[in-house]
DNA sequence: TCGTTATGATACACTGTGTATCGTAACTGG
DNA sequence: CCAGTTACGATACACAGTGTATCATAACGA
């Protein structure tokens, strides 16, 4: 198995010019607005290169989506084994915060939408993988698309926001508005719901 | 002031075959698979024809998006000026289950993200003005983002698994997760935030 | 240093958009 | 019912963006 064993130094860069291009151009523009070729030109890169390395926009902007989503995990699961579920959402602003530009225009940006769909995505498909498997109950699989996408949709308002709300005051939003209020769902479920609900 | 003295039967034939198309097509395909040339074939209209009443493909489904908006809020309203909040979050959900095609295609289809965006800064327009004026304070705005954008989109989840959760459920998990916990916050507010905030 | 490989530049076919034009058909007001 | 008005269908067009192909060149790794 000759997994990667060492990558050209040209694609390393090339790469890399191009998502840093992509992010700087959504802080700046909607995502139908961003044609490949002014990636490539904002990138250094020629037309042609582009498709050398990403099937189309979407491929290049899944990739960005990805290596963030990466480091939000990273920050995210720690937090999620603590109980305390307010320190752990100011935590999570508080790494938003400082980390700013990226998310920014990443998240609040004009491919805003689009990403935080695709780091929606990954997200599921990483806890799912993490637990058993799959087969979760209706009430379970709601839960966590509500408050990954919650989440992310308060952050981008904030983002959009950031004068007029602290980071702290954020975090306290975040955990009373989503997090708490899912918690108290899950130890008492609703009747309604399909087999293979609570394991009391 | 000259309004709508009378409107050309032929515009109003028109304008309701191209929504109606668009509507089917949102059902079958994603926004941008959707194509002005397959809208105008599905409306039985000419190409250019769709150009005299829309300037693209977004203002069509603007249109679509507001009359959906139109009728979801005269739904809605009443509902919010009673106190039962999970009577009101199940009347919304059965009022979606009786009118389950074109819910399902606006909110939960191709153009999904579109369209809840639509609906969502209509509405929000729509409570600024019927308040006193715009200038509301930080946490009222994110509450209202809030509320709307995540009823939004727990109803596009479950137009997309009504198998396994009946519409009295998912009103109560409505009220449980969104419209409860943001009543706290509004009569206990967090520190931290705008001045303006509560009126105590 | 030498073979390999990514890149730049350019040309190309293709699709979708939006505009312009003109003859025809349908509607409205009288 | 009729005459003027107006929307429609059809077609041609310019334009922009995408994705592919090709080839000489430069940068890389061993």
């Amino acid at each position: 198995m000759d997994a990667i064993i060492s990558e050209d130094a040209r694609v390393v860069r090339t790469r890399e010019a191009l998502r840093q291009a992509m992010t700087d151009l959504a802080s700046e523009a909607p995502l139908e607005a961003i044609t490949i070729r002014a990636v490539a030109a904002r990138a250094g890169v020629g037309y042609a290169t582009f498709f050398r390395h990403y099937a189309d926009k979407e491929a290049l902007l899944a990739d960005v989506a990805d290596q963030l989503t990466r480091a939000f995990l990273e920050q995210v699961r720690p937090l999620l084994r603590q109980k305390d579920r307010l320190a752990a959402a100011r935590s999570l602003c508080a790494f938003v915060e400082d980390h700013l530009p990226i998310h920014r225009a990443l998240i609040a940006g004009g491919a805003g939408d689009t990403v935080r769909a695709e780091m929606l995505r990954q997200t599921l498909a990483t806890v799912a993988q993490a637990r058993g498997r799959v087969p979760e109950s209706a009430l379970d699989e709601l839960v966590l698309f509500h408050v990954v996408s919650s989440i992310l949709n308060l952050l981008a308002w904030w983002l959009r926001n950031l004068d007029r709300v602290d980071a702290e005051a954020m975090g306290e939003i975040i955990e009373r508005t989503v997090l708490t209020p899912v918690g108290a769902l899950q130890r008492q479920p609703p009747a309604g719901l399909e087999p293979g609900g609570p394991a009391s």
